[in-house]
DNA sequence: GACTCAGTAAGTCAAGCGACTTAGTCCCGG
DNA sequence: CCGGGACTAAGTCGCTTGACTTACTGAGTC
């Protein structure tokens, strides 16, 4: 029952109530178009200042989003990067890459929205950055990071960012629109998560073993 | 008839004024962020419902936006598509792709707002099908994926489509972060729009070419 | 059994919003 | 030189918004 509730997890559920609300409308209509009012009477809240009370301003919102999914990506690239330590196939690298954000979509089942939302942050002027650094700067994305360019000493140091900040351009926006293609019942490219990640890790092998031509 | 010039110069040259501000202001602060009042003033017009008047609704003024760029990529991937007609080098086609919207942004000068609009627009669940659909009809892009289409048939039609979509994101993405990038004056993977422009083409031929694995 | 305090309910307020109206102004064809 | 239609100035109206305040609740503390 409700009785046996703590006064702290009664707090906490609200919180990841409000949270998953927001995420919810965020990717439905935009970070911007959503005002913190309709989340918090979305979430069921009478006062319309609850998500201020909780988490301050909308940016401290969305890093809250952020970070309510960043443990179990992290979880999953780190198990990644234990099982091919060493690895000089460059397939295996650029998959610690790919697959956590597609396994845990497919492990949030259907519908989703933190493709889209992930998208429409790193895309928002005002929450581009904050949101990119937080993704990119966990240990298991730095040591990815690092694996593929011990991978590819060839590659200027600029081409080799260029490329890296192609991949996750690649991998968030093609995530989104194959999450939105599901909501929407329009017909996707592939068929599942696990096809599009496939389809990804061919085209984002392709794109890092292309030859580069040098413009200095 | 040709009587009502003046007048009509005028409204054209308020229209077109409006519209520089509304793309300044949409690439700046997100386009659901700025609100119509804000680009009528900005725009030194002191009715406040300028913005309805000319265009009527947000989704109308943003279409209205990308219509005032698309003769211009038209002609240039138009005249591309001319002077490779029959070549059956890859680069050549995926050219046709990248170089329209990079030349054109370096013709604008900077700074640009052009790139970060389009990547907004492209991104807001209300804006997003309306915009691609607008830029993905026109005669020189149809052609241009037909010529890809001829050149690669050994991909199956999915993965035609599912690189196509790719291509079209990693070209709107990047594009919009050099923008930015040269805005904020941080540094930037390319010197320039050309050096972006190959980097650009490298990366998506080696992307085109990559093997597929079927997911049947 | 009174006290504390995190959390929720409910309401307030100025500012800004979209949509609209009214009152001009300007140019040109007649 | 007058009338009509395209355009602009200025203001209005009802509604939503963020930020804030006040009052209440109920679990844990003493």
């Amino acid at each position: 029952m409700a009785g046996t509730r703590t006064r702290q997890a009664h707090g906490n559920e609200t919180r990841e109530f409000i949270l998953a609300t927001a995420e919810r409308l965020f990717a439905e209509h935009g970070v911007a178009a959503v005002s913190n009012r309709q989340i918090s009477e979305a979430a069921g809240q009478a006062n319309n200042f609850a998500v201020g009370y909780h988490f301050g301003t909308k940016a401290d919102l969305v890093l809250a989003i952020v970070r309510r999914h960043a443990p179990a990506l992290e979880q999953r690239r780190a198990g990644m990067l234990a099982t091919i330590a060493g690895s000089t196939d460059l397939r295996d690298w650029i998959a610690c890459l790919v697959r956590p954000p597609t396994e845990h979509l497919e492990s949030l089942g259907s519908p989703s929205w933190y493709a889209r939302f992930i998208a429409q942050a790193t895309t928002d002027p005002a929450l581009r950055k904050v949101v990119i650094d937080e993704t990119v700067a966990s240990p298991s994305m730095q040591a990815t990071i690092a694996g593929l360019t011990r991978l590819m000493p060839i590659l200027p140091a600029e081409v080799r960012e260029e490329r890296s900040d192609m991949s996750r351009q690649l991998i968030v926006h093609v995530c989104a629109e194959r999450e939105r293609a599901l909501h929407e019942g329009t017909p996707t490219p592939r068929a599942t998560w696990k096809a599009a990640e496939i389809g990804l890790l061919d085209a984002l092998l392709g794109l890092w073993q292309a030859p580069f031509t040098s413009t200095d």
